[in-house]
DNA sequence: CGAATATGCAACTAAAAGGTTGCATATTTG
DNA sequence: CAAATATGCAACCTTTTAGTTGCATATTCG
């Protein structure tokens, strides 16, 4: 999980994963087109997006197809955004206690 | 956006979330209690986590109050996530013809 | 087979991030 | 007012990360 944070804490491996989402199952090269930046860069980028399951890659003869994986993005939802967006009217109610905490407190 | 992905790619950060969800509007050396780390560490987690605006601070008297915002979570959740999400199905297909792809090509 | 294509691996550099120490500032309290 | 409390700011160090260059390997094609 700590992986999957991390590979999407950075742009380019979000445009990657974009570009993916245009068209699935591309080939290192051709996601090299979109993204200025050497091969080998976008090699390692690719890299943690497989560590971390966003995207499977697949071998066909020399070429490298990359597929996404929609689980782990599932997973955080479920886990983390669903989890805080359930606290989502308590912690507005929070705020305006803690507003509201302001004016009398400074007496 | 970036800030809120950047923001959630640390553990102690996403501790903080964490803590701040079991008990919302803590102060600053209350959540120190709770990671072992400097104060001016944990500070420093909780800039980032107020410039993303994933926390509010709200001052009173001398304490500095921390209050969870789940606004950029639920933009997160709706722009990528659940985008993601919908391409789910079409992803396992993709996958599936690529590993169909696999079988006819090698002949 | 030899050339071209598609990719991998390793070393290196520059910049950023995580964390610490030390000191300054503001608010409360006796 | 002085002491204690709650926090901020800046310099510094260490590790990680993003990206490059250079070369090696495997597959396809003529």
């Amino acid at each position: 999980m700590d992986a999957v944070f991390k590979a999407l804490a950075d742009p380019s491996r979000r445009a990657l994963l974009d570009q993916l989402h245009l068209q699935n199952g591309q080939t290192l090269n051709q996601l090299c087109r979109h993204l200025r930046m050497t091969r080998q860069g976008i090699t390692k980028h690719l890299g943690l997006l497989i560590k971390a399951d966003l995207v499977v890659p697949l071998w066909r003869g020399r070429e490298k197809l990359h597929y996404l994986n929609p689980a782990p993005l599932k997973q955080i939802s479920e886990r983390w955004i669903d989890k805080h967006k359930a606290a989502c009217l308590r912690a507005l109610t929070d705020l305006t206690k803690g507003l509201d905490a302001l004016k009398p407190e400074p007496n």
